[in-house]
DNA sequence: TGAAGACTTGACCAAACGGTCAAGATGATA
DNA sequence: TATCATCTTGACCGTTTGGTCAAGTCTTCA
């Protein structure tokens, strides 16, 4: 029942991986619009242009589609985190980080869904993977957030809370696209929308770890 | 099929008065812990104690159920928004709305999932009152922090993007709860955590405004 | 080319769900 | 206490949904 971060089987045949990966694709769209509950097989059959019958080929169950969808995210998910490094320059590194969360949170705001999706009912799926490959990344880099500070390059701040905070802002984005979209009619898919966003954020955590803000590249007036 | 931010009808019997708000209570549980397609009658039916069919009695449908949720929970979740008051000190009055939200996390955490649900699936219930009220409640705020800004007492920031990256940082706490507490082993109901959290978010936003922590009661050791 | 395995599908099933209804229990009122 | 409206419930219904199955089609490869 649990997702695992490993890697897809192999020694597919050509079909089945072509299938496989469209029932996934499909399934991203449906399980992040609509959640687990509100996502029926039907649905995703119909989005991928397979029969029904030919989904439970591939996969034995809707628990099944939802657990390879969840495993198939999470790799290119957390792999922003995972760049993060302690050799290098914390301003840099954290508008880095900040930089790709944005961009993921634009360029796939369905994954950054359907996490807050699961996680929000509880994340009953991802549990074990929440305890297991996350906490540890997390702490790894908690570790790295607290070589700088000790190294005097950033001012003391809580890792963990400063790690959630970047979370909150970058993946808002996406998550509550509608809300944003309604109020000001865009989305991360505008480029300006996306700078000022991008600029936003980078300037709250940049300034609240007591680092100036180096403006890479044009960032229009702020001032 | 819109919800109101209107008042509750009046002239309900005590019974009608006390069962309803029993059934909007279950309710909350059940559609913030599951969404909308995740929760079922019976459910709500068996966490309020009474039966299936007496919850049709008092609402039609399952539909109105989540609708009365909706809409009690409305007004609570915008008032530290409408708090926000132009003819105070800036940093004051972030301040306070920072520990407003914080504390309604922490307290009202359905709260925050139940709509954080609604909007992950495209707001198809609160569309509506999301392009009047709230547009129009963020419009007049967000003229609030341009006055400031006008008056020099604010640096130059877009309103609603800080309006935006407020609303992710404190409402994360409680969406992701789950989360949370997984990676750390707490909530916001350890007073701790709850400190450390608000202080955070403060001191991000403050500084990214440009403006001072006043370190109000006492904020622990961050140095 | 033909047989074996891989792939695909429509018909079908049982369980769960939202909602109806008629009949009975309870409360208010005179 | 008698009467009437309110309240409560279990039995029931049609639909949707996850999942099975047997039968048919297409690939592959000797």
């Amino acid at each position: 029942m649990t997702v695992r971060t490993g890697h897809p089987a192999k020694g597919l045949s050509r079909i089945q991986e072509r299938n496989r990966s469209r029932i996934i694709e499909g399934g991203l769209a449906e399980f992040s619009r609509f959640g687990y509950s509100g996502t029926t097989i039907e649905k995703i059959a119909v989005s991928t242009g397979m029969s029904k019958s030919n989904l439970l080929y591939y996969f034995s169950s809707k628990a099944a589609i939802y657990e390879a969808v969840l495993a198939h995210i999470l790799d290119v998910w957390l792999a922003p985190l995972r760049g993060l490094d302690p050799d290098k320059d914390p301003a840099t590194e954290l508008a880095a980080y900040i930089h790709q969360k944005i961009k993921m949170s634009a360029e796939r705001p369905e994954a950054s869904r359907l996490f807050a999706n699961e996680v929000l009912q509880g994340a009953p799926r991802i549990q074990r993977v929440m305890e297991e490959d996350l906490k540890s990344l997390v702490e790894e880099k908690s570790e790295v957030i607290r070589h700088w500070i000790r190294l005097g390059k950033l001012e003391a701040i809580d890792p963990v809370q400063l790690i959630f905070t970047i979370w909150a802002m970058t993946q808002h984005y996406a998550d509550f696209q509608t809300q944003i979209q309604i109020l000001t009619g865009k989305t991360l898919g505008d480029p300006d929308f996306r700078k000022d966003a991008e600029m936003t954020v980078t300037r709250l955590v940049l300034r609240g770890c007591g680092l100036e803000l180096k403006d890479g590249a044009d960032q229009g007036d702020a001032a």
